[in-house]
DNA sequence: GATGAATGAGAATTCATTCAT
DNA sequence: AATGAATGAATTCTCATTCAT
């Protein structure tokens, strides 16, 4: 993570540099990304990487962890405080995980690349640790969905998690191929006008549909 | 795809060499495998790769073209010739691909790792490639399924295609994480009995009612 | 030089292999052309290659003192046995000369690449020698044109030999882009017709007139 | 063209580095030449020549434009500015060119290599660049000496161009040899003084001669 | 704290030649 | 005599990291 340095930075400098980083790591894997590209774009020396970043690895812990913070706490700020039932629920969280997908690109292709990073000695702990995460916040809305009797209580819960996670995180892949939406063009050229939220939610109600009818009690 | 010197190789020899650069593909994604680390397993000159294959490309998709035949050949001959229901045909489908899976970890993992393989020009054709294939052979279940009754007609197929593909291929990593299998380490050390069976089946029965409910007609 | 083996070889194989040879040398310079190529080309082993010659330079060798041998032979089968003056015997040489360059590519590009082969210790001596006896061409003419009283008797022999020497070499670039014929395409796809007898002529009259006026005897 | 990292170096290291490469540029065509020899012999990682230039190519260009540059502005510098005829002037010219090249032994060879770089793809604009600008040179004298009159009118003009080229670029090899100049050996050892001006100017007044009573009108 | 040149191990690939069959 | 697989040294180029200024 960040060492003092980074922190004490100018906040525009900051910002460049992390829109830079950002960038990069949107556009390639871990191996493939470049410090130097990043520095170059940052418009500073190389060497000034590693006055603020222990190094590539360190560099990339702070870019996925910032990601992630993002975007949960961009779901969690557009998740109405009430309840809602169990399915409402999800179908709200896959929603506005999308939508963040679509207008925060970078952070989004960032998210997709570390999920699917090839294992490598560098990039699995990070990986890991964000699927942990996500498996934490899925299995969360599922115990109280069985809680609260819209999940069938003798679901499996570990698989029930795991059908959920899958489902969603690859929705996305559905999402942009179905509509189009190029998110590698979309961060490299800003192109590329996000999917409508009536044409998200059209494929929601497709997903939420055979949930509902896949997990919730027989009446 | 091979040449006609890796053809006419002693058999031994050709296998320790293909074992060699499975065990590579099948730990590294594309970039960060190493030709030369191949040569030094397989026990030959660096040189007699080139003999073999005309370059690191031509020897990767000799390699997935290998490893999915094995798979789709696998399958097709432990499926029973006479149809069965959808559902039916569907489980045993994905629990003899799983079965493989277990039994062959170095082509499972090969597969994987092509199927996540970062998009790059040395790679794409073969990436695309596998999915369509798989893809295509899912939309085929599918198109039987409706027309024989089993699924609700009004499904929208290309979303079923798609949530049915991604619940069988990420069913693996669920596999392997419920009943700590490692690929990896059954690649690099041979190590890790194959999951029974019946645990296989015991997951398989749990994503088959979710699936059964969630597309199936209401009677 | 060839071994016994290539002697001892049928005709035609003979002649397949050297065909196939001069093509190489003549598209491609010494270090670029490639053995493996040639043996490919006449369908033929490479080892075989090995056993008809002691290797590339060998090899080499032998290609060169063929064309050479060739062109001298048809040079001097085509001028006329009675003298004629210097600057006519001299041009009739140029002639045909510049007239088997056209009608025999392969081994005209050859003898070009060896005169302007980078100076390296596999082709020094070949280099070498082939100058060598194009000077002593040339030197004979001087000799004898001096002698005859065509060229003054204060000319500085040495010098009278470069300049002919060179400008008679150099023609063929000049021909060639003048007159749009493409050796390189002439040998790889067997294109392009000789430039005519009668364009030849014309620029050898500008040639011959320049000499003339230069090398004559002040009447 | 070299990056900036190159220009801010250390003079005597940006010296030894230049000196290095000539060196090997100078005894080596293209091809041949080894950026790894290059670094070794400058002293310094293989890595950082890649810091200095894009690559082999780029190192090349630089070299030949830096050669091209020092011989035509040595060349330039050396003429006296008020006209002289056209035959003095064409004298004065090689004349110079020629001291250049024999107390510039390493940019000669470069540019003599360049001339007769076997044409490939990594070459060929650079190769044809300098052939024009050397064409352009001598194209502009002829046009003056027709001009002035100190050319016969009816001259073919691209001939002479082409013959007046091929003489002064073929006298190095002609003075080298008569002088028993060995260029290369210059180059690797520092070994040979230059010829005499005088003597190369009893080789001009050959060539002069040759040409004025060649070209010049018949008064 | 910032710089950016230097490093060097490692990547893929080529090819003349050898030698066991 | 013919084969053709094997060799291995050599090639260009990349890039995270270090460290003297």
């Amino acid at each position: 993570m960040p060492k003092a340095t980074f922190q004490n930075l100018p906040s525009d400098k900051r910002e460049r540099f992390t829109a830079a980083a950002l960038d990069e790591f949107a556009v390639h894997d871990y191996r493939t990304a470049s410090v130097s590209r990043i520095a170059r774009m940052a418009g500073i020396a190389k060497g000034s990487v590693y006055q603020y970043f222990d190094g590539k690895q360190d560099l990339y812990l702070y870019l996925v962890t910032l990601a992630a913070e993002r975007k949960f706490g961009f779901i969690d700020g557009s998740l109405p405080a009430d309840a809602g039932g169990f399915f409402e629920r999800f179908r709200l969280t896959v929603f506005h995980g999308a939508r963040f997908d679509f207008t925060h690109p970078r952070l989004a292709r960032l998210l997709y690349n570390v999920t699917y990073e090839p294992t490598g000695p560098e990039t699995r702990a990070v990986s890991a640790q964000l699927k942990a995460a996500s498996y934490r916040y899925v299995r969360g809305l599922v115990d109280t969905g069985i809680r609260s009797g819209d999940l069938r209580a003798e679901l499996d819960v570990d698989f029930a998690v795991f059908a959920l996670y899958q489902l969603s995180v690859s929705l996305r892949d559905y999402l942009s191929e179905r509509f189009a939406f190029s998110f590698v063009d979309a961060v490299r050229h800003g192109s590329g006008s996000p999917v409508p939220d009536d044409d998200i939610m059209a494929v929601l109600d497709e997903l939420v549909e055979l949930l509902r009818r896949g997990l919730a009690p027989t009446t």
